[in-house]
RNA sequence: GCCCGAGUGGCGGAAUGGUAGACGCAGGGGAUUCAAAAUCCCCCGCUGCAAGGCGUGUCGGUUCGAGUCCGACCUCGGGUACCA
């Protein structure tokens, strides 16, 4: 018998489906169109479990859907600007054109072996000038559509390399390369004015019904909608320019209890008083250190600088409070500033403790409520709490009657005014780098800011300097010290300008893509009549960790490009569903430099604790994220090269529920290996069985019949309840589940003593169903048993209703709760019948021992409980 | 710090509020073989001679019945606006 050889029959099906173009995507309006769209690739060079796992997931997607009548479309690019490629030009040498370029050549041809079935004739990478062109057009619209405006905002400077750095780039609030102790600075930095939209991109999640609730949830509190507070606090004695200081409180309920005001260092009377007070200044600078993440600025030691300057309560012109320059307030939330109430406020306890401020309870819990020490009471708003000084509500009342009754309180005494303010803050895309789409517009000296003209387009990144590859060993943006690419003209006087040279976020790459898609070699953006039949996708598959940024700047762009006429209506929501999957995980393995930073190595070159090299010991860190800097990375080629494509896209579906991170081990592979053996090797059985003179000689003879006994009857119920639960398991993204089932199958029809015919059906519809899994594997078993032209176009099997029904069911039965016995029943019996046989039980009696039960209940086909 | 998840045998995991551990891995036993590989069959949560008892991160609650629902906590993971 020959023997499952995937490395001869996968790459003879893959040029099958190249040569009849079977996943080429085809508008046709006459079919029901389905858009499956895995989130792209970062071309690091190698793909990893992660991409198998993603990719094969949105395969069966596709393959399924296809098989079910769709019009699939299912493309694949490369999310292709970013860090990495400038630091591997630093590192290494080499432009990160061609280090790109050379990655995605390596990816695609580690990829295609995997069977996708992906119209590839529609790839494209972001780095090509034909994508970030459309993208500066579009741009352009948005501009003049009031959708993009520059404002200052703050950057991690490194002072040693003169550079601006990523948050990934500092590490405890050092440079990465130079090690110096990173500032924040400001910059003027261009901006997408994504906060317009926040009260509809809050509301819109309402509608997106098959979007995973924790994502939903997740946009919603980054949103961050919320009803407060905004009310003036007059200083005493201020510096010239200032009269008042204004606050911005979601807790005016509280203002009883206020003990002092806080200020951000950034704020306008912070940098006032900094100009006149070298303290004051050395304090702020103080607080500028350190990176820009609001993690760094939220854990940092809470640090206050008393100003001096006073300020009288609202309420109470006698009461004055002190100005405080705090640490941790963030400028770019509310006002900048606050008033502390550290009854109720942990932090601001924390504060008031550190300061010897005063600390004044506002409410106590309705029970023995106890005056706050060192922990502040902060009940949930929905609990009502005793008052202590309400000043516009009753002495019992909860946190959000008292809030909205302090609101009406202050705008009634003209004391303050209620506003709504979201946490949402604009999207900053200038990034001081050379690998990114360059943002087309010319400084003039005296026209301004003027955007390129369209005609100009696509303003290209430079390639080299004086003839030369630039060099980027030097730190900083290229861009900046080209000799030649910043001197233009200017589009609106002609005069001598200079280009901007600012690049943008990636993020922006990887808003549209999508729509791309769906006319990629498009003269404009979109071509309207492709997005209108494409969009939306109907099904999204992606990491968790894109739950906020990516997906709620794509939703942001999909409504800007509406705007600006670039995408319909219909698809300002340009993801109808969304599946994030979990991550491949893996440990990871580093040792130490001279300066004890540490060395991240590959799985694949590490063996028993030891680095195979050297055989130094690395110190192991439990899994994380598969990362290219951690280098927990493994390399699937060397999978699929030992066992085949099918093997490594069976195995990534089986072990683990799809939405869960996984561990990679490498013990299931062979264990997938052998199965997908076991199930091949079924095939070539029944083909012997057949008749000598083949498939033809075979039907010709009329074998086909069933022979309607008792085993074909049981193997038909089994494969159409097979058929029955991977359709589901696939439908609901439960492939494991499905793959499951498939195991239980196989073991049946391998003991099946039912007639030819019987098992040559039940083979040829086992191939159908593992088709989206194991595509080639399933073309071999098809053609060996005489199926019709390709299995990938063949019509998903249908399960037949009346196969699915059981005449009898087993009930278990419980006495307390508890599994004692069980019941044979047919599955129609009445209630009565069976709470008679239940009692009748031995174990029922043995446990009544001659009384009556309590409570009998009787779940009808599930289960009988026996309350004594 | 804040927001969002996840915790079930030796391992990956299954289970519309209704028999916890499907399916697979590892392990044990057997068949076949001169022998091995490959393949096939059987066993396999813990504990107990057994009847039974105990078991889904911890502690409480709701329910006839909780892995599933509610509350508090612990541990791990993701995000935290310049990693993608």
């Amino acid at each position: 018998m020959a023997r499952y050889t995937p490395r001869e029959t996968e790459p003879k099906w893959q040029a099958a489906w190249e040569a009849d173009s079977t996943f080429a995507a085809r508008h046709d309006p006459a079919r029901p169109k389905y858009y499956v769209l895995e989130m792209f690739p970062y071309p690091s060079g190698r793909i990893h479990m992660g991409h198998v796992r993603n990719y094969t997931m949105g395969d069966v997607v596709a393959r399924y859907k296809s098989s079910c009548g769709f019009s699939v479309l299912h493309p694949m690019g490369w999310d292709a600007f970013g860090m990495p490629a400038e630091n591997a030009a630093m590192e290494r040498g080499g432009h990160p054109k061609d280090w790109t370029y050379s990655n995605i050549a390596d990816m695609r041809a580690q990829m295609k072996p995997l069977g996708l079935s992906i119209d590839w004739s529609r790839e494209f990478a972001t780095c090509d000038p034909d994508y970030y062109g459309q993208q500066q057009a579009m741009f352009i619209d948005m501009l003049h559509a009031g959708l993009v405006y520059r404002k200052n905002a703050t950057v991690n400077w490194d002072p040693v390399d003169m550079t601006v750095l990523a948050n990934e780039q500092v590490i405890e609030g050092k440079g990465w390369r130079s090690g110096a102790p990173v500032e924040r600075r400001e910059l003027t930095q261009w901006f997408f004015k994504i906060s317009d939209f926040a009260e509809d991109l809050l509301n819109a999640l309402d509608g997106l019904d098959n979007w995973p609730e924790k994502v939903k949830l997740m946009q919603r509190n980054w949103i961050g909608k919320s009803r407060g507070l905004q009310m003036a606090f007059s200083l005493i004695d201020p510096p010239e320019g200032f009269d008042r200081v204004e606050v911005y409180t979601t807790r005016p309920d509280t203002l009883m209890g206020a003990s002092f005001l806080g200020i951000s260092p950034d704020h306008p009377l912070a940098k006032a008083l900094e100009r006149d007070t070298p303290e004051i200044a050395a304090f702020c600078a103080e607080c500028r250190k350190g990176g820009t993440t609001e993690e760094a600025i939220e854990t940092a030691e809470k640090l206050g600088y008393d100003t001096g300057l006073r300020v009288r309560h609202p309420f109470d012109t006698a009461w004055e409070l002190p100005v405080y320059i705090a640490n941790f307030i963030l400028m770019d939330y509310g006002t900048g500033a606050i008033f502390g109430c550290p009854a109720h406020d942990q932090r601001d306890l924390d504060f008031a403790r550190k300061y010897g401020l005063p600390v004044t309870d506002t409410f106590v819990a309705l029970e023995n409520g106890q005056p706050v020490e060192n922990e502040a009471f902060v009940p949930a708003k929905s609990e009502p709490v005793r008052w202590l000084k309400p000043f516009a509500w009753d002495e019992v009342a909860t946190g959000e009657e008292a809030v909205d009754a302090a609101i009406r309180f202050c705008e009634e005494n003209g004391a303050g005014q209620g506003v709504t303010k979201f946490r949402l803050r604009d999207w900053g895309l200038s990034r001081q780098r050379y690998w990114g789409c360059p943002i087309p517009v010319v400084h003039c000296e005296t026209c301004g800011v003027v955007p390129e003209k369209k005609e100009n387009l696509p303003v290209e990144l430079p390639y080299d300097e004086d003839g030369k590859p630039i060099d980027f060993s030097i730190p900083g943006n290229p861009l900046d010290r080209h000799p030649t690419w910043r001197d233009c003209t200017c589009p609106t006087c002609g005069a001598p300008a200079r280009r901007e040279t600012d690049t943008m976020d990636t993020f922006v790459d990887s808003s549209w893509y999508y729509a791309r898609f769906t006319a990629p070699h498009a003269a404009t953006p979109t071509d309207m009549a492709e997005a209108d039949y494409w969009m939306n996708v109907d099904q999204y598959i992606g990491g968790i960790e894109h739950a906020i940024l990516h997906l709620l700047y794509s939703r942001f762009f999909a409504r800007a490009m509406q705007i600006t006429g670039h995408l319909p209506q219909k698809a300002i929501e340009p993801f109808d569903a969304l599946f994030t999957q979990g991550m491949v995980t893996h440990e990871i393995y580093l040792t130490r430099d001279a300066n004890g930073r540490p060395v991240y190595h590959l799985p694949e070159d590490v063996e028993a604790g030891k680095l195979k090299a050297t055989g130094e010991m690395v110190e192991v860190i439990p899994s994380a994220k598969m990362s290219k800097s951690k280098k927990n990375v493994v390399d699937p080629v060397n999978i699929i090269d030992s066992f085949g494509a099918d093997t490594a896209r069976w195995f990534v579906l089986s072990d683990s529920p799809p939405e869960r991170d996984v561990e990679w081990t490498a013990s299931g592979a062979e264990a997938a290996y052998k199965h997908l053996g076991r199930v091949w090797r079924i095939a070539p059985g029944i083909v012997d069985e057949m008749s000598e003179g083949g498939i033809a000689a075979y039907e010709a003879e009329g074998a086909g019949a069933d022979t309607g006994g008792e085993d074909d009857l049981t193997l038909r119920r089994a494969l159409h309840k097979t058929i029955h639960d991977v359709t589901i398991g696939i439908e609901s993204f439960g492939f494991n589940t499905s793959v499951a089932k498939l195991y239980a199958f196989t073991n049946i029809l391998a003991k099946s003593r039912a007639s030819l015919p019987a098992r040559r059906e039940a083979m040829l519809v086992m191939a159908q169903l593992m088709a989206p899994m194991t595509p080639h594997l399933s073309e071999e078993i098809w053609d060996m048993l005489g199926g019709q032209g390709l299995i990938s176009r063949a019509a998903w099997p249908q399960a037949d209703p009346a196969m699915l029904v059981e005449d009898t069911v087993t009930l278990p039965i419980q006495i307390n709760g508890k599994r004692r016995s069980e019941l044979q029943v047919p599955k129609d019996m009445s209630k009565e019948e069976v709470e008679k046989l239940a009692l009748a039980d031995d174990a029922v009696q043995r446990a009544l021992n001659g009384g009556a039960p309590k409570k009998l209940i009787v779940v009808p086909g599930r289960i009988i409980n026996v309350v004594i």
